[in-house]
DNA sequence: TGAAATAATGTAAACGGTTACAGTAAACGG
DNA sequence: CCGTTTACTGTAACCGTTTACATTATTTCA
């Protein structure tokens, strides 16, 4: 198989149609306007001869590679299905394509970023898939970016799209406190540097302070928003401290929920009798885990669908540096007690 | 923001460091050996200068794009995350990267693949998102392809990776029915034309034949491996035929097993007393659904992560026609009775 | 020691499109 | 009726790499 491609090219189309190459790139760019007849000769000739232009050949001479890419940390969490399902319906729409990458801070080391100015018109970069420097310097150097579910660091002009945390985050914890009076709470970090994570962590932590209950580091337990990650840490936690020490669990969102359920099963702690579990997201599964889970309401797929519409307007050059923060809301079932 | 790139191009590089392009060339593919002295130049210029490789220019000029597509029916299902996961994982192992494409049989009309030969090296096809036509042509050709969830229509000689469907259906069914007794299973379908629905469709059948059961067509709905659909679907069902008519639901994936759960759950149809429900795939909620899902263990992950080597094997010139499916088991939960 | 093999590098032609520039023919306007 | 615009089309340079082929310097070895 020498995989001789043996295309066909551009040339063999304008040869079969009697024209010269440039009438056949306009027609195809529908930039300059082209005869009738011309016109008529060349769909005969591109759909006999199966022409299909080659990209980087495209991509080289205009300068554009008509790809986006999105930038994840990881994909090990169901979250990013409502994602990238709305980014993916807004680049189809646009007839470009989408260049899905993993990298994280401790790839960093050894290797670039898989993703950038070399190849792609702009990128959708989540959380802390990309350093701050990184973002400076692709920021200087005019490259379009959109930051998902992170704000834009140091005063830099990027738009961003991500959802509440904060403030949800204290209603919910003090939701925990006030209606069902905990005291004992829980709360699994996601990851280091993510910043659903600290602001969750803040809310959690400001619900706490305004309700006078003093902040125990040890029921800070690192979640890592996975199930495997937080199935661990719950365990680990259980035999270390015992199952009296806490009487209520957020766990950071609702994938991790499930790796806490499944070690408070385990555990034959019941829920919400013995312990309340809360999480964030509302993804699919949420009311139907056993029990209901009490969860935020998170607009994902709008997330990822918004973000992916001012990465385009960017790429139209309409600069913006808007930050915007889709509302979430409180979703109430058996989980936490209710 | 004019966009002009002024990158830096090899030539800068070739002239800041004294040689020529050529042997920038080489030293970046390390493909012919370079003196150390120039290697140590290149390498100070070429961090010096920030240069990173045109990645279109590459593309043409090798004619590789070092990037592989994976062509999906859509991306409204969780399944999707650990098929992602497992073929992002081999991807980046390699230094290529990926495309993620949803098409399915009805843009076909308007519109051709987004992903294919003139801007990839090779393929993965999920399901049914190439019809047996484009896979003729595209095989003829030599391009590399890898079929996931599916096995290669015609004799084509194209590798595939998917998993055991029909046995283990079958004995899933027949536990409805021996061991709960079971005689009125309805059984949603997934979308047209995908084989993992065409198979466990044939499972049920062949199930209920060898138990002398009579097949109702009437039990038989469409839920298209998705929530909604699936939610759809049965909440017609039960309008127009009443609940008494079946005693338990084969739901085809867990995905739809989640709407389905939540409209017997809204009918207050409780399980699996009333009915029991029983899925496909074990996607990570469902030992935590409520009640915990039956369902049957699918390597999604594996799949990905298979399909993906067999496909970098074709790359390296090691064809293929090998028909990989790899083993299923049942999981017997609740939902099911047990 | 001199011919032949080997190692490192350079020159320049692709790769397959886009597009600035130029040209021609037909339509228009006074 | 003739200068100008308008509508199309062609020529050829260019996009930034890779790589076949040529060249030179250095080893190897009979």
């Amino acid at each position: 198989m020498t995989r001789r491609s043996s295309s066909v090219t551009i040339r063999d189309v304008a040869r079969e149609a009697g024209v010269s190459v440039a009438t056949v790139s306009r027609y195809i760019n529908q930039n300059t306007p082209v005869s009738t007849d011309v016109a008529e000769r060349l769909n005969v000739v591109m759909s006999k001869l199966r022409y299909v232009p080659h990209a980087a050949a495209r991509n080289l001479a205009s300068r554009k590679t008509r790809v986006i890419g999105l930038l994840l940390n990881n994909l090990h969490n169901d979250f990013f299905v409502p994602l990238l399902n709305g980014v993916e319906a807004v680049v189809r729409k646009k007839g470009y394509n989408l260049i899905v990458a993993t990298y994280h801070a401790s790839s960093r080391n050894h290797m670039q970023p898989p993703i950038g100015p070399h190849n792609t018109d702009g990128l959708l970069v989540f959380s802390d898939g990309l350093m701050d420097e990184d973002l400076v310097s692709l920021n200087a150097s005019g490259f379009p970016m959109v930051l998902v579910h992170r704000t834009p660091p140091l005063h830099l002009p990027i738009p961003s799209v991500t959802v509440e945390n904060i403030e949800i985050t204290k209603k919910l914890v003090e939701h925990l406190i006030q209606v069902h009076g905990k005291r004992r709470i829980l709360f699994l970090r996601g990851p280091i540097n993510q910043e659903d994570s600290t602001r969750r962590e803040a809310g959690y932590r400001s619900a706490l302070q305004a309700n006078g209950i003093p902040i125990d580091e040890n029921l800070i337990l690192n979640g890592d928003f996975e199930r495997d990650i937080a199935y661990k840490a719950m365990n680990e936690f259980l035999s270390r401290q015992g199952r009296a020490t806490f009487d209520s669990v957020f766990t950071g969102d609702d994938d991790a929920a499930i790796g806490v359920l499944k070690s408070l099963h385990e555990h034959g702690i019941r829920i919400p009798e013995d312990a309340a579990v809360i999480g964030f997201d509302d993804l699919g599964f949420a009311p139907f885990l056993n029990p209901p889970l009490t969860t935020v309401r998170a607009p994902t797929q709008t997330v990822g669908q918004i973000a992916t519409e001012r990465l385009f307007e960017l790429l139209e050059n309409h600069p913006s540096n808007e930050v915007i923060i889709l509302p979430t809301e409180i979703i109430y079932r058996r989980s936490c007690g209710c």
